[in-house]
DNA sequence: TCGGATCGTCCATAATCTTGAACAAAATGA
DNA sequence: TCATTTTGTTCAAGATTATGGACGATCCGA
């Protein structure tokens, strides 16, 4: 049974006549003429009494002619119920992203939500640590995914710990430092922000400690950090999910691994009170969903990969 | 929106396997797959997360499935009742007809009931008046339509009368009678029944006459004395249906139009108690139209033609 | 860790459907 | 009665769908 053959015999059916129905719904009388005779073949039934040039229903039509009707609405309200769902789930999202970290997790996040909503616009806005934004550019988001250490508004997504990293190459060379303190004997890659370089900060039970070690090589951008990491010209201080594929692949080495920062929440907040529509309710359930335990994205993904000369590298993040 | 693709779509869904719906269901992989990717682009929407292998269902996805599942019920249904409709008018008739006209207009009628129900195979058995028919034989039919002349059983289809007919090349040659009396002038062309030769009995108001006209032409079988009618052999006395075509093509001449014999009527009359079945009913209500003012029956209809040479016959009736 | 099995997707070819044009029959108006 | 218009049906060419086979990715067991 074909929905557009039932189509045409409804139409047929209510014009009493295949030329009528074909001029009005714009369809070549040919292609009703077959679709009729595969219907009535389909269901091994003469759906019309053919009187000289006019159609007359025969029961058998008459019957069809319900049912088709019913499954024709069915099949109107099963499209609307669809669009429904993911009407809403469409339009543009406004997100604004603090911190550094937004291809790394957050980009890779919207793309889990956009393979499932392809009808969403995503404008992404990262509020980096270099360019202050205006409080006021908050009205035209939807919701802000912040990263930070405190009690902040919104709704905790993940939390992460910093910790440190290096290259194999470079511990081979230097050594693995077996406490915080050997960690002035060793080169860091340091984070520089606004307000002066990062601290890694340090705690293992109650026991804190705040090292900022030496380093001739600093940059305001963790990618840079991370990449030098990997070519082995010291330790960095990283978030332990934007490093998990280079410590898969061999690249990284955790260092110190039971000292770690404090745990830093990832939140999300919705910025305009409104009533909660499809598509926020989607994009929060998709975020929910992203950082819960054993969900396993599948998609690209950026990472340093040292190739055989570490030296040579091959391709890190573009800002 | 495609009846086959909502119907992969469930079976996909129901086993969370396009491979085990493949494999349960009898169809390509790709065909379902193809489906399933045509079906998401005429909704616009992704019914199934990818999650490695596995397929999960989206929140369009579920609502579609619920829809799906209304809607290939009622085809089901619609099928159903299609199918009900037209499946008691199946199976096979078997019509008892009295009379030699059965191919002028039982075949015809029981051509035209074929068209609306194809599905019904038709016996029928006519009972020629040089064929006893055994009075057993009732037993096996589910209707008889007879031609009698008196009030007997059943419903009446119709009535016919006898007129006179000749061809136009005989009414040049030999005159056109004014009155039954005139017919001892001309030849006749006389139909054997088992009792003996057939009068020709006319009747004009209150008047009767019955006559016998001389005759060298004598044929048990009235399709033959038509033949010979139309080839200008003779005057013949024929049903006016019966010679319905042969007068619109000019064939033949009604002769003594106001004289015609009694009102012959056509019955029908079920054999068998049994409750009246979709297909008897649809029988009867075929019949009745059949028969009724403005049928214009379409379909293939045997009548004498008349070349240029009249002694040259093209084709009549094959016993 | 690796080889084999299974999965869903894609491609080139075969099968089916759609459509413009043509046709025979019916209906209409002069 | 005849010419014209309109009807529903059919045919051949083009467009679309279905399918077997191939492929890359995933999963499982040794």
């Amino acid at each position: 049974m074909n929905i557009d053959a039932l189509a045409s015999f409804v139409k047929i059916a209510e014009l009493r006549s295949l030329s009528a129905a074909a001029k009005l719904y714009g369809l070549p009388k040919s292609t009703l003429s077959l679709r009729l005779k595969q219907l009535e073949a389909d269901l091994n039934v003469a759906l019309f009494e053919r009187s000289g040039r006019n159609l007359l229903l025969t029961e058998a039509g008459q019957t069809l002619l319900k049912h088709a009707r019913q499954i024709l609405q069915n099949c109107d309200a099963a499209r609307a119920a669809v669009s429904e769902v993911s009407e809403d789930v469409a339009g543009t999202l406004r997100i604004g992203a603090t911190g550094e970290f937004g291809t790394a997790f957050y980009a890779q996040m919207l793309i889990a939500f956009r393979r499932l909503y392809p009808n969403v616009e995503i404008e992404l806005t990262f509020f980096s640590p270099n360019v202050l934004y205006a409080a006021e550019s908050f009205d035209t988001l939807d919701a802000v995914i912040s990263w930070d250490e405190g009690d902040g508004e919104g709704e905790a997504l993940s939390t992460a710990t910093f910790a440190l990293f290096a290259s194999s190459s470079y511990v081979e060379r230097f050594g693995q430092p077996q406490q915080p303190a050997d960690l002035a004997d060793h080169q860091g890659i340091v984070y520089r922000t606004p307000a002066g370089l990062q601290h890694w900060r340090l705690q293992k039970g109650a026991a804190q400690e705040s090292v900022l070690p030496r380093s001739s090589l600093i940059a305001n951008d963790y990618w840079t950090v991370k990449y030098f990491a990997v070519a082995g010209e010291g330790i960095a201080y990283l978030p332990r999910f934007f490093t998990a594929i280079e410590c898969e692949r061999g690249h990284l080495v955790p260092l110190l691994d039971d000292w770690a920062s404090a745990e830093r929440r990832v939140s999300i907040r919705l910025t305009r009170p409104h009533a909660p529509s499809r598509k926020m309710s989607a994009f929060m359930d998709v975020c929910r969903r992203y950082f819960s335990p054993g969900f396993v994205f599948q998609g690209p993904r950026y990472y340093v990969e040292a190739i055989f000369d570490p030296t040579q590298p091959k391709e890190g993040k573009r800002t």
